[in-house]
DNA sequence: CAGTGGTCTAGACCACGTG
DNA sequence: ACGTGGTCTAGACCACTGC
């Protein structure tokens, strides 16, 4: 009689809470940028102390899914193109130190049936369908990175028919989509330009690029975007996070 | 009368806490893999609840600084060839994905007055003592790293005597030199294969190679190793740690 | 079995941001 | 002045390890 639900849950308490708490997020009861209700009134609501709350919130904030002001309250994390720049764009000008955020320019937009290499990396059915935004981005005016990036059209419906792409993905897929970017699996080489890359970023064919082959995940652990970035770095670096 | 020292300290007790634990490990008061005394002996000894003793001990176990074992203990890290792969080597098969250790093979030692790069990156005073190991590291028995190692002579006093240089450092700067490396810095680039290069890794001049330019750091901060490796990533990957 | 870290609670007080 | 998160305490009980 004692038992309040019909499965054991022999997790600690505070990953229960997190994981009450990620879901109604997923479900949108808290928007991006929304305030939660304080720790003490979601610990009655839970049936726990606040302490065991507070847990599951400093959880949810190294995840980057909440951030907490003190004085203010806690709130779901709102994607922006700056904080967007600050955690997923890691280059970094030689001399000046300064992270870079290039433009994006001459993007196209198209869509059809996903290739091998896309479905094994997003994870997607033999065959579904993906949108391919293929961009060349400038850095000072300069040819700087030459991307594809891939997206499963079932997470993104309309986007096909986008015409103009913002230089920032992010915030999109959280304000229009519901899609909430959790992280980030990047892999990379050193290649040297066919004659098309070379073409693209106005270089000499085998000149030395960084490839970037990253992977994103969104909050429930599901794959939502490829990319894949040729980059010319002219006095530039990729700087890795810190592990 | 009641304050207990001269200096009024505004931080956190246990952001203080854990100043203290790291400055009676930095003196070796408990070395390599020690047990330290558990929570409660520690609370006592520092005049301060277990909960407190506990949040300073967290913090440095996420740093890697000190191990938890439920029903053991806590334990300061000892540095293995095992876990140094682990945590600062990030090439990865791309077939198999599994990490990969290379070997370490016909290494150089050789010392002399810090030059330019060097002392900015190690931040030495200009003209002070270095260490320098060049060596040819493989995989599967072919040529896949040509290494440069710079180490300050003060941090490191006898090593450049040394006959042979074990294909893992770390650990030996910890057990020889008391030296704990805790975080890493490092800056990626593709570059051209140099005719220098090329002769190292036996591959043509020009070919596309990855250069990591990286800066690591003891407990204390200060920069103790300056390593450029450049990798002939032959079927193999970089993979960035997550952020 | 004894000893360790891990979880959970309840309550007090502090520091910060806003009105 | 008020409400928020941040710190700190004291104590109970659980889960794992090794003897």
């Amino acid at each position: 009689m004692d038992q309040p639900s019909p499965k054991l849950d022999s997790r600690p308490l505070y990953a229960q809470v997190r994981e009450l708490l990620l879901a109604r997020i997923q479900m949108g009861d808290w928007g991006p940028g929304a305030a939660l209700p304080n720790e003490f009134d979601l610990a009655r609501e839970m049936g726990v102390s606040q302490g065991t709350v507070r847990k599951a919130l400093d959880g949810l904030t190294q995840d980057h899914i909440l951030v907490r002001r003190q004085g203010r309250g806690t709130f779901v994390v709102e994607q922006t193109p700056a904080n967007e720049l600050f955690r997923f764009f890691n280059l970094y000008d030689n001399k000046s130190g300064a992270q870079i955020l290039p433009d994006s320019r001459d993007a196209r937009v198209t869509s059809g049936k996903a290739r091998a290499l896309e479905f094994a990396r997003l994870q997607l059915e033999k065959g579904a369908q993906v949108v391919r935004i293929e961009r060349l981005r400038t850095h000072d005016g300069l040819p700087f990175i030459a991307e594809t990036i891939v997206l499963p059209d079932l997470l993104f419906p309309g986007l096909a028919a986008m015409k103009y792409v913002p230089n920032t993905l992010y915030d999109l897929f959280q304000k229009s989509y519901g899609v909430m970017v959790a992280r980030t699996d990047e892999r990379l080489e050193a290649v040297g330009a066919t004659k098309r890359d070379a073409n693209a970023l106005n270089i000499a064919e085998g000149a030395p690029l960084l490839r970037v082959d990253r992977v994103t995940y969104s909050i429930d652990g599901r794959p939502v975007e490829w990319r894949l970035s040729l980059c010319h770095l002219d006095g530039a670096h990729y700087r890795a996070p810190p592990g």
